[in-house]
RNA sequence: GCGCCCGUAGCUCAGCCGGAUAGAGCAACGGAUUUCUAAUCCGUAGGUCGGAGGUUCGAAUCCUCCCGGGCGCGCCA
């Protein structure tokens, strides 16, 4: 699986590259560099040594804001106690901006205590996050439901981390296009459409009726699962579906007429669904366009030509043009640096005589022998699109409009003259799920087979595990469960057996259940406000859960933690802003105007007193680091980390707000900096929940 | 068979660039609020970090092997 390394903040390569905050404040992150930066001089100057990576790491509050256990690993090399460095270190480095002083900790740990006045007023005034000039345009590519039945909880998971991963990469001054593939002619669809004309027996103008009602995508989830055991029924059935299949991929006629309207009514749905969760998306490049404006001819001649794909004149794949896959790369594969003799032996007496041909089990046909292109050969034309690399382009057509006012645009054969401008971008994610990298890293390797390391290097396999349900879910919903199920931990959702949770029954229940809390909690308010705060409760809860568990775990849903709403929740993260915001109305105060006026409403001295407090100050650190949480989740492409980061912020002010009375607080002064924190943290948390795609209700 | 992922408290998960007492949430039990305060807070209990070796001053973290579970390896997409 792609897991880049960690974050980068502090690598050799970075120190350059990533620039203080000059027109911004001095952050966490930035306070990061600097020290990395100062020690890495300090060691090459007084000591010769140049340590790749200065290891870094974020202490208990009262011992300091960074920690650094860089003596120890020194200690091997100058032949001298981890103390004694340390030591050493710390007495001759001399001041750093923004730094109060470096100590020696334990056996060797160098810890670095921030000027906490500092930060915090460089926090306080930090009211929108500088923004990087970014240089080119980054695409991220998620969803990519089968337009043939309706969203389930696993594309949630996929939409929700795609959604995310934007907002990030905005958030860190990014111009990203949100795409969103859609295999509209693959056998899914098909499936659907012989669903319709062979086993409903529904006529055009029916199936147009149908497709226009509310929630059509159920109806075709339902038939969905009925055309898979139909099939089971006769070889005469299965026949249909090649049929189908067949017509849909040439177009221009009936059956392929129905498909278009049944899959753009599905899309359309889709579109919905997620624009309940705020999720929107720029273009949908569709597998038909890529087929009828021939792409893969395009990058067949180039996948050609650089030798990337080879023609098999005989074995099992005669007649096909293949590719080495991923991994098996016999011949480029080098014997690692430290591969002794018997290793790299063991390896050239299974490489072929020929060291151009791929052996047979290490060949990925990419076009069969009847002259068809496969999925992977499609999405390597995509690609090269992608990177503005095939010469060729799609036909726009403005698709859905949402009720905000933006525009996404469609793939079509004749677009419209005007256009916003897709592809040709700098970098790639794509998220997909972990059952798929073997494709990707096909597609990664064909770039690089083409001579294009530079963009196959800038293209992501943005890779998550499935969400399926457990055992007793299942049984909540109805299904008949096997033995061998009953004893499994969780049960793989699938649609063909039309086994799973809908999207949008999930939003329903998780809007019902809130509903009722606001209920009994605010009878005084409008329905409709009732109805708004529900649902953004309903989605802070729903994003949150999708979001709190790394990517490489797989969710075992469960609708007693999916529909809660206490402990590690969005609901809980929002209640934290609500309370910080009850204190400024209760008061009739303006928080914005305690962020920027700190420096005015608290004296410098009086803050580094309050400061001065390690659980004051831990609230305040931990609001600093936004910036730097955000860029960890992009270096690792890891959006959990915010997840956490949001958690651990809201349950710092929940302790906070229990702890000190902030309106009936005697001392003015005082009274003034506990205000300054809590519309400090109040900012920071809307921040970074909206990086989450998670909005406030203003009570709760 | 080959490849990738997972295995940490009763349950669900963090931690894994080696480092200072292994953390949360849920569940259980016991407490707290006429207040900006209960979608909350505080406390108690709960762990041979799947097992065995190895590297190291030091291993949940790195290496090897083993066990258990998942996923992928198609002229499907």
């Amino acid at each position: 699986m792609a897991n880049d390394a960690r974050p980068t903040t502090n690598d050799a390569s970075a120190k350059l590259t990533i620039p203080f905050n000059h027109l911004g404040e001095v952050l966490y992150r930035d306070l990061e560099h600097r020290l990395a930066q100062h020690i890495r001089e300090f060691l090459r100057s007084s000591y010769g040594v140049d340590l790749e990576k200065i290891v870094i790491e974020q202490p208990r509050v009262e011992l300091g804001e960074y920690a650094m256990p860089l003596a120890f690993e020194l200690a091997k090399k100058l032949r001298k106690a981890p103390r004694k460095i340390a030591e050493e270190i710390v007495s001759d480095i001399g001041s750093i901006d923004g730094f109060a002083k470096l100590e020696v900790a334990g056996a060797g740990y160098i810890n670095a205590r921030v000027d906490r006045t500092a930060l915090a007023v460089a926090l306080a005034k930090n009211d929108k996050p500088a923004v990087e000039s970014s240089s080119g345009k980054v695409l991220v590519e998620h969803s990519s439901i089968n337009p043939n039945k309706a969203a389930h909880i696993g594309h949630l998971r996929n939409a929700i981390l795609g959604d995310t991963f934007v907002r990030l990469l905005q958030f860190a001054g990014r111009t990203v296009d949100v795409q969103n593939y859609i295999d509209n002619t693959g056998v899914q669809v098909a499936d659907v459409v012989v669903g319709f004309l062979h086993l409903d027996k529904k006529s055009r103008a029916q199936i147009e009726e149908l497709a226009g009602k509310p929630r059509f995508d159920y109806y075709c989830w339902d038939l969905y699962a009925k055309v898979s055991q139909w099939y089971e029924q006769s070889a005469e059935n299965k026949k249909v579906r090649l049929q189908t299949l067949h017509e849909i991929e040439e177009g221009r006629n009936e059956t392929a007429a129905v498909a278009e309207l049944i899959s753009t009514a599905v899309l359309r749905r889709h579109l919905e669904t997620m624009d309940r969760l705020d999720i929107e998306y720029d273009f949908l490049p569709r597998e038909s366009e890529i087929l009828h404006l021939h792409f893969w001819d395009a990058a067949f001649e180039k996948l050609k030509e650089a030798g990337v794909l080879s023609f098999e004149t005989e074995g099992k794949n005669k007649g096909c043009w293949v590719m080495r896959r991923a991994g098996t790369s016999g011949v480029a594969r080098a014997p690692s640096p430290a591969g002794n003799e018997a290793e790299t032996g063991a390896i050239s007496s299974t490489v072929d005589q020929d060291p151009e041909r791929v052996s047979e089990e290490d060949q990925k046909v990419i076009v069969r022998s009847n002259g068809t292109v496969g999925y992977v050969g499609k999405d390597i034309a995509f690609h090269m699109w992608k990177f503005g690399l095939l010469g060729r382009d799609f036909g726009y057509r403005k698709f859905y409009s949402y009720p905000n006012g933006h525009q996404c645009w469609i793939s079509a054969e004749h677009g419209e003259p005007e256009h916003p401008h897709f592809g040709d971008v700098e970098r790639t994610y794509n998220v997909i799920d972990a059952r798929q990298s073997e494709a990707q890293n096909a597609v990664i390797e064909a770039l690089r087979g083409l001579g294009h390391g530079e963009y196959a290097d800038k293209l992501t396999h943005f890779s998550y595990e499935m969400v399926a349900l457990t055992p007793r879910c299942a049984a909540e919903l109805g299904y008949e469960l096997s033995e061998d199920d009953k004893g499994r931990a969780y049960i793989e959702v699938s649609g063909r057996r039309g086994f799973g949770v809908k999207a949008d029954d999930l939003l329903d229940a998780l809007i019902a259940a809130a509903k009722q809390e606001v209920n009994s909690r605010h009878p005084e308010l409008a329905e409709s406000e009732r109805q708004k705060i529900s649902e953004q409760i309903a989605i802070g809860a729903l994003r949150y859960f999708m979001l709190k568990y790394t990517k490489p775990s797989v969710i075992a849903f469960d609708f007693k933690d999916a529909l809660s709403f206490e402990g590690e929740t969005g609901p809980y993260a929002q209640y934290a802003v609500v309370r910080a915001s009850n204190i400024f109305r209760k008061g009739g105060l303006d928080p914005n105007a305690f962020c920027r006026d700190v420096a005015s409403n608290v004296s410098a001295e009086e803050l580094t007193k309050f400061l001065g407090d390690n659980d004051l100050w831990e609230l305040w650190l931990s609001a600093s680091k936004t910036a730097y949480i955000i860029d960890q989740c992009i270096a690792t492409t890891e959006p959990a980390y915010l997840a956490k980061h949001v958690f651990q912020l809201a349950q710092l002010f929940n302790t906070f707000y229990h702890r000190y009375p902030i309106l009936s607080e005697a001392d003015e002064s005082r009274k003034r900096f506990l205000l300054a924190t809590a519309a400090v943290v109040r900012r920071e948390l809307t921040r970074a929940l909206g990086v989450m795609g998670i909005q406030v209700p203003p009570v709760m």
